[in-house]
DNA sequence: GTCTATAACGGGATAGAC
DNA sequence: GTCTATCCCGTTATAGAC
């Protein structure tokens, strides 16, 4: 462990701090300072900061890509003449993220709370890293449930899958809300809790009817 | 407009600068130049960029909590003997952000935004400022929604309320991601039908059934 | 109360020896 | 490939004139 490659040192010691501080709060410096490795080390390798963050985010998003697409793909094979159902796609979509690299050998949360931190992220840089990384996948995902929902319509689908994506990386990037909101009867490092609550409640909002928004002069509410 | 307050000229300045790029990407120096203010006055009147900060949140947040309990007085008070329904709750809650200051002479969208990014913040500081800002508000609403839904337990509540926030701050603070899932279809500036969306899609979610996390080791899926 | 000037610091980047 | 040393910039904060 000691003797890793600086290059993948720097990697794993910028996403903990990365997850930890955010990415502006982050300097090349306490990153290297952490990784025992030389300032300079970092221009090296990859160049500016900027391009040490898209280092890290591509390393860990694209497995996660990858496992969402087969997952999908099983459970589209499992079910080839229907649409699965929209419990099977969702959890499709959200283990891979939220179960992140629950290997023993790497800090758990962590990673999870970085891609949190990368889908909330509302600066520009950020969003259009996003949308270029999530391009395949969200296609494929937002046209299986398209075949899943026939009764939503395109921006309907499109409303919900955003609301998903946020409950989605909320979840991820919670340190604190939760255990408050609970009163410490929830548990948000339970992750196979988190998914199925997640599950149970997107899958509802998702079969919900769409809502009344074709009539002229919406209707009831004050 | 143009001879406001010092103070009050920079804490607009400051709200639409951290709106638009972050608290950490918001120098002083840049709110005291796009308020034609000298850098110095900063300190005169909040004594930190830190306080300035809390000065900016307190001043919004307040109002919309404010008109949260207002609004859910109301809904509570229009069916003394009942519960109101999970759908004007929801409505009484996330209305306020949502539409917040439509008022035509401030920037629409960027106090929205602003909001959104506090909630949205897990920065332990800005996470411990939530919830010592959303503390009476939070107690009031769970406990209206444990009342509409007898059939959740504290911890399934917990979870659904902060899906609810995580929706409600990611649609706050997109910029591109509605319009890039939608392919244009949906207009993430149409706060009502923004609303209605969220209304329908929480609302069914939450009336769904917990998941079967009782049973000591979960049923069906892969 | 408002300004100028500057202190004190930390940041990213780079040149050049080894 | 890795180091030291340094440049140069932008930041918050403050002292002191007006």
């Amino acid at each position: 462990m000691t003797d890793r490659d600086t290059r993948e040192r720097i990697l794993d010691t910028a996403e903990n701090l990365f997850a930890t501080n955010g990415f502006d709060g982050t300097s090349l410096r306490s990153i290297t300072g952490d990784a025992h490795v030389n300032l300079a080390a970092v221009h090296y390798h990859f160049g500016s900061k900027e391009a040490l963050i898209r280092a890290v985010i591509a390393r860990r998003v694209e497995p996660v890509n990858r496992e969402r697409l087969a997952l999908l793909d099983a459970c589209e094979g499992a079910s080839p003449d229907a649409s699965p159902p929209v419990e099977d796609i969702l959890r499709a979509f959200l283990r891979p993220s939220l179960r992140l690299l629950q290997s023993p050998d790497r800090g758990d949360a962590l990673i999870r709370h970085l891609l949190g931190r990368i889908i909330i992220s509302s600066d520009e840089r950020m969003e259009a890293l996003l949308i270029e990384n999530f391009g395949e996948v969200g296609r494929r995902f937002l046209s299986a449930l398209r075949d899943a929902l026939p009764h939503l319509g395109r921006p309907d689908l499109a409303w919900r899958f955003l609301f998903t994506l946020g409950a989605m990386a909320f979840t991820m990037t919670d340190r604190n809300k939760l255990k408050f909101i609970s009163g410490g009867t929830a548990d948000p490092a339970d992750v196979e809790a988190a998914l199925e609550e997640l599950v149970a409640f997107l899958a509802a909002g998702f079969r919900a009817d769409a809502p009344h928004s074709a009539s002229p002069h919406g209707g009831s509410a004050s």
